[in-house]
RNA sequence: CGCGGGGUGGAGCAGUCUGGUAGCUCGUCAGGCUCAUAACCUGAAGGUCGUAGGUUCAAAUCCUACCCCCGCAACCA
């Protein structure tokens, strides 16, 4: 196994938000490439955090009558705990509000000031008083007057404010040259095509400061401006690994193989934005931007004025945890949107966990444990062709490298499931509850073979629903498994198994 | 003429780049089996691949026009 080093980070969330699926979406498909990763041999890194600056946060501090900070903590909790939650095997939960974070903003900032990429200018453009927003001309209604008022009628006025500008045009064609190098950098192949195609449609430079409120990281040398969320926000990422800084140490080497999984509406500021503030302070990217598509709900768009926000917790409180990973990374492609409702996740739940795979550990394993004593026979003259099927295993995985070199969550999971219904079809054509009774020794074999292929599943679904995998390793007695690689050299004929239960009860339809 | 994605058997999707017998999952129906969580295995029915033209020996796949659905439209995470 090669080692070597891996980051992956989720967004960090904004504390505004309560989580909704979209957060535990993202959440469990880093945590599936980073429990992935490190059972294929690598050291990994995995991080995820709030982001807790800026004008909503300050304002729904005001409300609350209670300090930014003080909102801040009870907000990042709730997001802390949903880690939890959902069994997240995160090495650090980064604050943006932390010393190690604002300093490591204050460093790129520094950087790309000293380059002569950020200058002072100021601002202009549509403001409405009423929304505390900016707006585009083409976005407002000409009145017949001639001036502009918005959609919901309010009106605006031409404003100036003062701010600072990142050069984000003068690296138009660095980006595009880095896109053409690294065809691999933005994934899926849709969403870098959309970025490339934005990026042809011309940059303009960036406001990356605001004067009109104060929570947030001050720019260094002229605390009148805080810096522009997301120039904060994106260095969290190399922060978590104190990168941003002059005393970089071992674990700053994560940097160079990091992958940033980030929901569709965030490509442009990970796939434009940050690349941009990071060539120009002349730092190394990282390896890998993947947009994940949304969720709707029952069809429809998720909103919170439809007030069809699907929470996670309550999800999970009545189907199960594994259950909602499975059906998240199962049901649609990974990079696709995809529809979530509880007829398809019931569906899921029940052909797929139960009928495929708990079945296959229930019918197989029970006999075992019934016609043995619990203890999984060895094998004698096994066939090659059972043999292949057990030693197809590397085959397998080299296959499933693969797949997650690029992301392909659902096609791992397909191939996964593709070993369990061949396994389901080994143990039918095999019979041996006919062989029980007219040949103990091809019995005894067969029992073997789908024991081993279920081992196999078992450490293969570690990265999916790392629960059921343990269950199904500790049904085979079989501890200490850190490594895929490992389960090869297991030898279970002899193995004791502990007590069968089943994986997962069926639901009502 | 704003940009992008999509329209394939009852449902959800793959296949379209690199034309050549239309595939998968679920559902339905029939059969097998009876170890098992009424699960498992096998087979069948069901599609003129949005519409209309065109290119080609051959088009879901390439070209043109049109219709419909869904996102996004930049500093709001």
């Amino acid at each position: 196994m090669s080692q070597k080093k891996e980051f992956f980070t989720t967004p960090i969330y904004y504390v505004n938000d309560v989580p909704h699926i979209g957060h535990a979406y993202t959440s469990i498909a880093v945590d599936f490439l980073a429990r992935f990763s490190r059972l294929n041999g690598n050291e990994v890194r995995f991080l995820t955090g709030t982001d807790e600056h800026g004008l909503k946060i300050q304002k729904a501090a005001e409300i609350a009558s209670i300090s930014p900070i003080d909102l801040c903590n009870k907000n990042s909790i709730i997001f802390r705990e949903l880690t939890k939650k959902l069994n997240l095997s995160n090495d650090d939960f980064i604050r943006t509000t932390e010393t190690r974070h604002k300093s490591g903003a204050s460093h790129l900032w520094k950087l790309l000031f000293e380059n002569g990429d950020i200058y002072l200018d100021e601002y202009t453009g549509w403001y409405s008083v009423n929304d505390e927003t900016f707006y585009n001309e083409k976005d407002l209604i000409k009145q017949e007057n001639g001036s502009f008022k918005t959609i919901t009628g309010g009106p605006v006025e031409w404003i100036k404010e003062e701010s600072y500008f990142f050069k984000l045009s003068k690296y138009q064609e660095r980006l595009l040259d880095y896109y053409d190098k690294h065809p691999d950098f933005i994934l899926p192949e849709t969403k870098r095509n959309e970025v490339i195609n934005f990026v042809k449609g011309g940059l303009r430079d960036l406001s990356v400061s605001r004067t009109s409120f104060n929570w947030g990281i001050s720019v260094p040398n002229d605390p009148n401006h805080i810096m522009y969320v997301w120039l904060d926000a994106l260095t969290s990422y190399p922060n978590s690994i104190n990168f941003l800084t002059d005393n970089q140490d071992e674990m700053s080497s994560f940097w160079s193989n990091a992958t940033h999984i980030v929901g569709k509406d965030i490509l442009r500021h990970h796939a434009v934005y940050w690349p941009a503030f990071l060539i120009a302070a002349k730092l190394e990217l990282p390896k890998r931007i993947y947009a994940h598509g949304w969720w709707t709900n029952e069809g429809n768009k998720i909103s919170k004025s439809l007030g069809n926000v699907i929470d996670p917790v309550l999800i999970i409180n009545e189907y199960g945890l594994d259950q909602f990973r499975y059906f998240v990374l199962r049901e649609v492609p990974f990079g696709n949107d995809g529809d979530f409702s509880i007829k398809a996740l019931k569906n899921r739940i029940n052909s797929d966990l139960a009928n495929d795979l708990g079945n296959l550990c229930q019918r197989s394993l029970t006999m075992i444990e019934k016609s043995f004593d619990s203890i999984i026979p060895s094998p004698s003259n096994l066939t090659d062709d059972n043999i292949d099927l057990i030693k197809n295993f590397n085959h397998r995985l080299e296959h499933l490298i693969d797949k997650i070199s690029v992301q392909d969550i659902t096609g791992y999971i397909k191939n996964v499931w593709e070993l369990i219904s061949l396994s389901n079809k080994f143990f039918n054509d095999s019979k041996p509850w006919e062989l029980k009774k007219n040949n103990e020794n091809e019995y005894k074999n067969v029992l073997y073979v789908t024991a081993n292929l279920i081992k196999q599943i078992g450490i293969l679904i570690n990265p999916i629903m790392p629960e059921t995998s343990e269950k199904i390793l500790y049904m085979l007695n079989i501890n200490d498994i850190n490594q895929f690689h490992q389960i090869n050299d297991i030898d279970i004929s002899g193995i004791k198994l502990n007590e069968i239960t089943p994986l997962f009860p069926r639901v009502d339809k």
